[in-house]
DNA sequence: TAGGCCATCTGGTCCT
DNA sequence: AGGACCAGATGGCCTA
C-alpha cells in the first residue's frame, strides 16, 4: 500500500503523467457525465484515467463509438478549443499546478481542522485525547449555542436537566454520555433513579449530592448502554426523575421522537417556556448546588469558584474520574482538562498537585 | 469484518 | 490565470 502522508500524490507521478495524456486528450469524450470520482483516481475498479496500457487506442475507439452513436447518428462535431497535444513542458507545467493545488487543499484543510479544534475547546466537555468528531462537534456546538440562548432568554440554568438535554440534542450516545457526564447527569444516572424508584431505594452506589434531589451514579463496572444513535430525551427521563429540583418543562420539543440530526432545530425565542426555569437561583446558590467529596480536588476547584460546581467530578479508583453513565474513564487530569479551559488547566493542576 | 472517521487527491466551479 | 471552495472517491486506521 502507498504511504500515507501525500504517498499518493509522489508515488504516482507515472500514472499521473500517464493519464494526464487521457485527461488532456479527451476530457470531452467522457460522454459528458465525467464526474470527479472518475477523474484523477487511480482506481484499477473504476473508469477513467486507469487502465494506461492502451490508453491512446480505448479513447480512439471511443471517440469512435460517439461518433457513429448507437443509434447511428452522426454526433456533431466537437466545439471548443482545439486540444493541445501533451508536450513534455504542458506535463510539467499541468502536474506543477497539480502539486500546488494540492497543497493549497491541505493547507486550507488543517486551518479548518485547526478551526475545529478551536472550537473543540469551547465545548462544555474538551479533552485533548478524547476528541470529540467533526460531525458531533458541529452538533454540539449548534446545541451549545441554542441552550445558552435559552439560558438568555429565558434564565434557565445552566446546571438543569433541560440544559444537558438541549445540549445532548441529536449527538450519538457516547457522545451525549460524554457530555451529560461532562455536566454530571450521567443518562445512565437517570436510568439507576428509574430502578432505585422500583426497587423504592435511592442511591446504587451513589455518592453524589445534589440541592434538592440525589444523585446516584453507577457502579464503574456497569455496563454503557448500547452505541448508537438516540435522542438524549431517550436517555433521559426527566419526568422520572422524582424529587429533582426543577421541574421537567421540556415539551414534546426535545422529549419525543424528533429526527435524530436534521430537523431544523426551534430557534430559542419560539420554544420560550419549553426550557423555561420558574425558580431562580442565586449564582450563589447555584455555586453550592454540587459539593464534592472534600478530598477531591474538584472541592478545592469549587471552593476556588472554578470551575462551576455542574462540572464537578467525582473521583474514581486511581485518580481516574468516572463520568457517571458514560463508557470514559479518564485520568484525572485529562478530566479536568475537560472541563477547564486549557489555559486554566496548567494554573489549576499545579496548584493542585503541589498542594 | 463492517462501519465510522479521517486525510488526501482530484476536477469542477466561482471569483478576483 | 490562479486561488478558494466544494464534493466525490479512495484508502488507512480504529473499534465494536
Amino acid at each position: 500500500m502507498m504511504t500515507k502522508p501525500y504517498g499518493k500524490g509522489s508515488e504516482d507521478v507515472t500514472e499521473l503523467v500517464s493519464s494526464l495524456g487521457w485527461i488532456e486528450e479527451d476530457l470531452s469524450s467522457q460522454d459528458g457525465d465525467q464526474t470527479p470520482e472518475t477523474g484523477g483516481r487511480y482506481n484499477p475498479n473504476s473508469r477513467g484515467p486507469v487502465d494506461l496500457g492502451s490508453e491512446d487506442m480505448d479513447e480512439e475507439e471511443e471517440e469512435e463509438e460517439e461518433e457513429s452513436g448507437l443509434d447511428g447518428e452522426k454526433a456533431p462535431k466537437r466545439r471548443g478549443p482545439k486540444k493541445k497535444k501533451m508536450t513534455k513542458a504542458r506535463l510539467e507545467r499541468f502536474r506543477a499546478r497539480r502539486v500546488k493545488a494540492n497543497a493549497r487543499e491541505r493547507t486550507r484543510m488543517h486551518g479548518l481542522n485547526d478551526a475545529l479544534d478551536n472550537l473543540r475547546q469551547v465545548m462544555p466537555c474538551y479533552s485533548k485525547t478524547q476528541k470529540l468528531s467533526k460531525i458531533e462537534t458541529l452538533r454540539l456546538a449548534r446545541n451549545y449555542i441554542w441552550a445558552l440562548s435559552e439560558v438568555l432568554e429565558s434564565g434557565q440554568s445552566p446546571e438543569s436537566h433541560g440544559f444537558v438535554e438541549m445540549l445532548c440534542k441529536g449527538l450519538s450516545q457516547p457522545t451525549s454520555n460524554l457530555v451529560a457526564g461532562c455536566l454530571q447527569l450521567g443518562p445512565s444516572a437517570m436510568l439507576i433513579n428509574k430502578l432505585d424508584e422500583k426497587c423504592g431505594g435511592p442511591g446504587v452506589g451513589g455518592v453524589g449530592v445534589q440541592q434538592g434531589h440525589s444523585l446516584s451514579y453507577p457502579s464503574p463496572g456497569l455496563p454503557s448502554p448500547p452505541y448508537g444513535s438516540l435522542e438524549a430525551s431517550h436517555l433521559l427521563h426527566l419526568k422520572d426523575f422524582k424529587g429533582a429540583a426543577y421541574e421537567n418543562h421540556s415539551s414534546n420539543e426535545c422529549s419525543n421522537g424528533t429526527p435524530p440530526y436534521d430537523g431544523p432545530l426551534t430557534p430559542p425565542l419560539s420554544i420560550s417556556g419549553n426550557f423555561a426555569l420558574k425558580q431562580e437561583r442565586s449564582p450563589h446558590e447555584t455555586e453550592r448546588n454540587y459539593t464534592p467529596h472534600p478530598t477531591h480536588p474538584a472541592h478545592y476547584l469549587s471552593s476556588h469558584h472554578y470551575p462551576p460546581s455542574s462540572m464537578a467530578r467525582l473521583p474514581g479508583p486511581q485518580g481516574h474520574a468516572l463520568f457517571p453513565g458514560s463508557r470514559y474513564e479518564l485520568p484525572l487530569d485529562m478530566a479536568f482538562e475537560s472541563f477547564a479551559p486549557p489555559h486554566m488547566v496548567t494554573s489549576q493542576m499545579s496548584t493542585i498537585y503541589s498542594e
